[in-house]
DNA sequence: TGAGAATACGAGCAACAACTCGTATTCGCA
DNA sequence: TGCGAATACGAGTTGTTGCTCGTATTCTCA
């Protein structure tokens, strides 16, 4: 069988320009209409150029979608080590705690609002799901560890069950902190916060 | 201009019962695959018939979304019924509220896994958000009587938001839930009942 | 029982989306 | 300065989808 990357074919400067230009338009599309509505034609003129040029650097709307998913990937991954960076995380007060991880994170989703118009919709091709799934496990990966030290009576499944579910909470109200007015915003994060504390305080300690 | 349901079209029972096949084809397609994903000509061959066949009784891919919704509208209403039916339901212990309110819920969702893939759904026209308002609101309304009496402390608009939030939490887990092979699921539902609880409990009594 | 309405069919139409291709322009570099 | 490669174009090809239409069959009811 051939190579997936084959030949990446040697770029100049400006090609490597245009293609960001087209993730970036990319972006604006699928967040505003989702992945399925969004035409290769439409992320073309978005970014200022014919349907052949977008052709020029991707060779398939997916494999836009593709390099798209990868650069958010490669963003989360900074925001994820900047929420759960601080060493003492697990040792903190449990308030504390989760100011220090769901601020950034918030603010992740905040300034990249077609992240989740990617990957927490439901209408694209599995390839895309395969390109969340290592950050995803990260993720997971990460709140276990502090549940492993926060509440170390969690078997191991539970554990892990309990990470799902918080992450659950998290991915599913972060749409609407994103959709908020910025002045209604806070009161959104404040009701997250809220939700997550309620669920970790009976497992605290 | 015209009305919407100008001529209802006068049916025989066949029709009656070809229509409700259709409906019932059309949930399970949804349900797989989405609504943008799915062809009319897939809902007529799961119906078993052709697609000319069905454009006799639906004008519209979208008015089988419509007449779906519809139905599902009004047995979510029943659901809603029991849900919130005991009288004293407010007054109840805050475990055995949440039992009683989100039992007959889940066992909606479970027994129409089509339900969430039209209504939770980003990808569908608007006018199906449209039907789903009501009941939306109605689901709403109710979560906010019983806040009322739990939570007299609340303001109006705090009322609102967290009846708001409790919403959006049994929304995003029931997927979860439904998704959820057999002998999990009770797990789940567990896992549901804790998170609500720990959002109710400090707002309670 | 027979006429008209309802139901059923399925090939095919119009619209649209992903993608191609022949050609023209610009860039990097010897 | 000039040549090959990269970039750019956009009309057109190919395939699919929602939907139509002419026609055939079945049902209802006087």
């Amino acid at each position: 069988m051939e190579s997936e990357e084959a030949r990446p074919r040697r770029r100049q400067a400006r090609g490597e320009r245009r293609m960001s230009e087209i993730l970036d338009a990319a972006a604006a599309v699928f967040a505003e209409q989702g992945y399925e509505k969004t035409t290769t034609n439409a992320i073309a003129a978005a970014a200022g150029i014919s349907p052949g040029s977008l052709y020029q650097f991707f060779r398939s709307k997916e494999a836009v979608a593709q390099a798209l998913a990868d650069r958010f990937t490669a963003q989360m991954r900074d925001a994820h080590g900047e929420a759960f960076a601080p060493a003492d995380l697990a040792a903190r007060d449990l308030d504390d705690l989760i100011d220090r991880v769901v601020d950034p994170l918030v603010a992740f989703n905040v300034a990249n609002p077609g992240f989740k118009a990617l990957f927490a919709r439901p209408d694209m091709p599995p390839g895309l799901a395969t390109a969340a799934g290592p950050i995803q496990s990260a993720l997971l990966g990460r709140v276990e560890a502090i549940l492993t030290v926060r509440a170390p009576r969690l078997s191991s499944s539970e554990r892990t069950r309990s990470a799902r579910v918080l992450v659950q909470i998290f991915q599913a109200m972060t749409p609407v902190v994103v959709a908020a007015a910025e002045e209604e915003r806070e009161a959104e994060v404040r009701e997250l916060k809220k939700v997550l504390r309620g669920y970790l305080a009976p497992l605290d300690g």
